[in-house]
DNA sequence: GTATTTTCTTGATTCGTATCAAGAAATGAT
DNA sequence: ATCATTTCTTGATACGAATCAAGAAAATAC
């Protein structure tokens, strides 16, 4: 067996209790290492899909960071997500067979190419897989409602916080700092994922740093007090 | 067979098309028809399935409509959809097996319950249940990909067409008017869902009606000039 | 290393929607 | 049918975020 082959096996990757159903028999293993037709790295600024473009495969992100987004027909646009290692991107795709978003690296990346064809037929046969496509679908259900609530209902100031306690809260689950993180995208973007133009996010930020929230040094952020960026999201009515 | 169970069935029911798959072999119909577990009322104001609550099956609306919705921890809570005869609820629940939302019905409602281990089971078997049930997902994803949308980038004007012409689209796909309808929700649960307080959507409302795109008496609403409401959401850039 | 471009910050002002308020209309209960 | 409640409309005002603008800082290209 040579290293390209191993590399490519889910079974192998550290990655694999974020992507893949845990508790596998080791013969299951063995066949949901075939999900996997190929790797394909995704340079930053540049598409893994296009909205319009024939659906085909669903993609893990094995490195690097994205940025979904939808346009409306008179040109404007709408982050509907950031994406990070271990997570599944492409599930828009399936209902009309293509695409009805961009995926755009924000840093170099590389992705497991999924085709949807070899998920389906495997999924007849391997139970947790089944379970788990139908987990990941509805996760993100689950947290565009989350967005839906976001956007619908809160202040700026809100939407930012609830926002990076998001993001810290996703890097700690892949190892990284509770309270340090590297923005991977710009003020514009965070600004249209918040419905919010990219001044008010600038502001907003400045204002967390004013009052000893965080300390924000272009992209790089340091959250000081976890506490009040929950508080600022959920204001407690009493005391 | 009495009359009971052929009531039941899918293969028997006018909206099949809508909520289940299309083409199927008579073998397939069969046992489709066995993923109804039951029919289940529910009466206006009450809810079918509550946040927290255990999942176990998903819901498909034979009549009625009903309204779903997520609060937050302070109390706050978004409308995250309307639905009508022939949609599916209660994906939301498969995640966490328990359900992340209310689902409450806004008139006397009827709705097949589909226990979704039998969906599970049967969709291994007949592929084309298993891509219908994918795409259902699938299709609500990118629907809330459009309310992101939405909810980010436009103004109370252009939510309300986008509102309006959504609605009747699917009432029409349903054999109702193109330009008339009775509307099951109030002014607050419209806002609610379209991120607005009641005031301003009765007031866009109004200036719909002044400017004669639509006749508003109460909760009904005649459409006079779709166009006008498609220009309002997408704004033609030139003439 | 310097020039160019992109990204970010901050200030002044405008605009859209929220809020507060009060009355009208419709709906539901008795 | 009458009363109570809910829902809706409209007006006045306040406030938060958008817009316009300009300069600073960083990233990228040459």
């Amino acid at each position: 067996m040579n290293p390209e082959t191993i590399k490519v096996a889910c079974s192998n990757c550290n990655l694999r209790e974020l992507c893949m159903p845990i508790g596998l028999s080791t013969e299951e293993l063995d066949r949901i290492d075939l999900i996997v037709a190929a790797r394909r790295k995704i340079k930053r600024g540049t598409t893994l899909f296009r909205n319009g473009e024939k659906f085909s495969s669903l993609f893990a992100i094995r490195t690097g960071f994205f940025k979904t987004c939808v346009a409306s027909e008179d040109g404007r646009d709408q982050v509907t997500g950031f994406q990070m290692a271990g997570e599944v991107i492409g599930l828009d795709g399936i209902v009309n067979d293509q695409h009805t978003c961009d995926a755009i690296a924000l840093e170099d990346a590389e992705v497991c190419v999924m085709p949807f064809e070899r998920i389906e037929e495997l999924s007849r046969e391997v139970n947790a897989l089944q379970r788990h496509v139908h987990k990941i679908m509805s996760r993100e259900i689950v947290r565009e409602h989350g967005v839906m609530l976001l956007l619908g209902s809160m202040r700026a100031e809100e939407r930012l916080a609830s926002f990076l306690l998001n993001l810290v809260q996703r890097l700690h689950a892949r190892g990284f700092s509770k309270s340090e993180l590297i923005l991977r995208m710009t003020r514009e973007e965070i600004g249209s994922f918040l419905g919010l133009k990219l001044e008010t996010v600038s502001r907003t930020f400045s204002k967390f740093a004013a009052e000893g929230i965080v300390e924000v040094k272009q992209r790089h952020v340091h959250i000081l007090n976890t506490e009040a960026l929950k508080d600022i999201v959920n204001p407690k009515t009493c005391h």
